[in-house]
This record gives structure tokens, sequence and C-alpha cells, in this order.
DNA sequence: CAATTGACGCCCA
DNA sequence: TTGGGCGCCAATT
């Protein structure tokens, strides 16, 4: 399991420093961690946790600001539209959010965030 | 150890 | 503006 990483915990850490109501995106959060090639990762490591751990998953989308959904989920259910409307969070009738709007604006460097420990 | 895959992203047609 | 293709980095098998 990758979950042993330092790189995935900080990922982790940063998806639940999202405030509700608003999203981030894989590429976004890849390039917190200072690693903004590394965009897959980001989902990856997501799609690992989701079910596990108590990170706000369904907050983050792609840069289109559509869910990425993968061919497991996607028969399952839409459970992240779902979560993301409870919060406020409407769809375009492109299946779309307004990222412009919506976006979580990072303020601090989460790397230097001393009151994170996991 | 090597090949394939993947919740993505950017460039080009 | 929308759609298709290539590229990046790690994890998985």
């Amino acid at each position: 399991m990758a979950q042993n990483n330092p790189l995935y915990e900080q990922i982790y850490d940063l998806v639940r420093q999202i405030p509700v109501g608003q999203v981030a995106t894989y590429g976004q959060i890849a390039a917190l961690l200072g690693r903004p090639r590394n965009a897959r990762q980001v989902g990856y490591a997501l799609f690992r946790v989701a079910p596990d751990a108590d990170v706000p998953w369904h907050r983050v989308v792609n840069a289109k600001g559509e869910i990425s959904q993968s061919p497991q989920r996607q028969g399952s259910d839409d459970l992240q539209r779902i979560l993301l409307e409870q919060e406020d969070v409407i769809f375009n009738t492109t299946d779309r959010i307004n990222l412009r709007q919506y976006q979580w604006e990072a303020k601090l460097m989460p790397l230097n965030a001393p009151h994170l420990q996991k």
C-alpha cells in the first residue's frame, strides 16, 4: 500500500483542509505539494483511500471543473455530485461547476503547517 | 527488473 | 468551444 508514503499523507491532509462548499483540482493539490506534474498521482491516491479515510475526496475535481469518474465508480453512483450539491456547489447544465467561484484558494503553504499532525 | 495502467493536464486541430 | 492525442510520475502486476 502506498498510503504509507509521506506524499500521500500530505495529499490527504491537504484535501481535509478544503472548506465546505469549495473544491480543488488535482493539479492544484499536486502543485501545492511541490509536484505540479503529479496531478495523476493525486487522483490515484484519492482513489486508493477514498472509502477508508475521512478525506472529503468529493471536493476534488479535474481542471475542467468536472467530476472525474472512473469506470469502476460510474456505475455505482454519482455520489460526488450529490455530496457537492449538499454543500451548495451548483452544477451547470453541462455537468460542470464554476471553478472561478468554487475553487479553493490555498492561502498558506500546507507543507509548513505546524498544526498538522498525522 | 520491465511493461502497463491511471479520480489528470496541456497543446493542437 | 469541443474533442482527440501526447506527456509526466508512481503505483501495480
